[in-house]
DNA sequence: ATCCGATTCCCGTTGAATGGGAAGGACCGT
DNA sequence: ACGGTCCTTCCCATTCAACGGGAATCGGAT
């Protein structure tokens, strides 16, 4: 941005210094972030100590720097995610004290599935999603859900491009996730047998805003033994009621 | 940041562009944001862009902006506030279901009380609080509790300056301020009767990390005329199951 | 004592950022 | 149709914030 041979702007390089934080780096060095937002040294220190100074990250006894309370809370309370999840909260809750195992929302994002709330049952079963975590759509029963009611230009450009497999169950044959989309506007929901983990089943449903367009899927993760009807049907009418909580926001 | 009459950096600017938005204004035209953030026109509209650009802010069907999704993931991701809430959310679900009126998880964030979560009954009374919403320290319960336990310093600071009364039993005194936080650290409880709103009373404990440490309050708000004995146990109980949550994260 | 890495300070360079102004476009009331 | 208001886009000369190399300092490990 500034000067010098860079040619990016300062923006770019606040946010691929955030980029550098993840679930399994919470805490980093400044060098360390420089290594990783591939800034000159300098030009690395001199950032972060601006973001420090700004709150949007904070400094630890002394030393390693991690992501701020401050930028935490610009980035939730005017948000729309933080809308979603509220009114979707309840009825994740009655889902979850049904099923039993892992119930989570998820919405579309720059052509991926991304998680914007899950809950856990203590001794529920194995599950890679995380908050703030992403899977490619194709791959999960969310992601099946939000491709399926999304653009049709994603659709094509999903089915057009490489497919790859999360797993071995992971459907990348064109013709056929065309056929599994096609099942899933028709029934309302889709079932998805280990298609991120051999061991899971997904199951997930669409959520409707007042208007009727999807703007989140709802979805559980089942051990791939389970009977998946009861799941769905909890997960249709959960979903109805974040339908109805989104449309009698605005009177 | 960069050049001519302004003195400040692009750091500063980029979060007074996020600081524009808020619950109650969640999309915006560049110009509001513009004037809400003092930048010149031309200046908010090139800024804005940028962060289109990198996502952090999105536009919606051609015209307005509001925060972005990619904000929202950068946040939480590597957030230290997302593994508070992730240890602490089944506990207070617990609560919640014990109590059924509002459920909150503060921490201490610049000499405020910083809301990370809260549950609420569909037929709960009032509750002011939102999460990524702030309080002053000495009028919530759960402020009370983080004052309490907080830095000698800035329990000074706080009983030096002014304290205003966000409602009529705010309390107000030093003196008598001085006497409750004490009692907070006596007890592991306080119980706050209408100094936020005069028809609600709080409750709070404080929550430990492994070694001790207050890391967060965890609070009910309950009608005035509920007796808070049972909450309180069933906040205590709830605290100590988070503190085992975190303290066993690491091995 | 010696290395190695993180961090801080210095400083000359420079182009990204700046912001005023003009022009285009959408909407509204008259 | 027409004038007015407001949002937005484009242009462009100015300039200082940002840049990044390098050297010095600090701190822990060996």
């Amino acid at each position: 941005m500034a000067n010098s041979r860079s040619g990016e702007t300062v923006t770019e390089r606040i946010v691929r210094v955030l980029e550098t934080f993840d679930a399994d780096r919470t805490v980093q060095t400044t060098a360390e972030i420089g290594r990783r937002a591939r800034l000159p040294s300098s030009t690395a220190h001199r950032v972060v100590a601006g973001l420090v100074e700004c709150g949007l990250l904070e400094r630890d006894e002394e030393q390693r720097v991690r992501l701020g309370m401050r930028l935490w809370e610009l980035a939730l309370r005017g948000s729309h995610a933080l809308r979603l999840r509220q009114a979707a909260l309840p009825f994740m809750e009655r889902v979850q004290a049904r099923v039993r195992e892992h119930t989570q929302l998820a919405v579309l994002e720059n052509g991926e599935t991304l998680f914007v709330e899950r809950l856990s049952h203590p001794h529920a079963g194995a599950n890679i999603t995380r908050i703030a975590g992403r899977l490619p759509l194709h791959a999960s029963s969310s992601g099946l859900v939000l491709l399926a009611h999304g653009p049709e230009e994603l659709r094509e450009r999903v089915l057009a491009g490489p497919l790859e497999a999360v797993s071995p169950k992971t459907v990348t044959d064109p013709a056929l996730l065309r056929r599994v989309l096609a099942g899933v506007r028709r029934d309302g929901v889709v079932v998805a047998p280990g298609t991120v983990e051999a061991v899971s089943t997904g199951v997930a449903v669409p959520v409707r805003e007042g208007r009727g367009r999807v703007v989140a899927a709802l979805s559980v993760v089942l051990p791939r033994s389970t009977p998946t009807g009861p799941a769905a049907e909890a997960l249709r009418s959960a979903a109805a009621g974040i339908s109805a909580a989104l449309g009698a926001r605005r009177p």
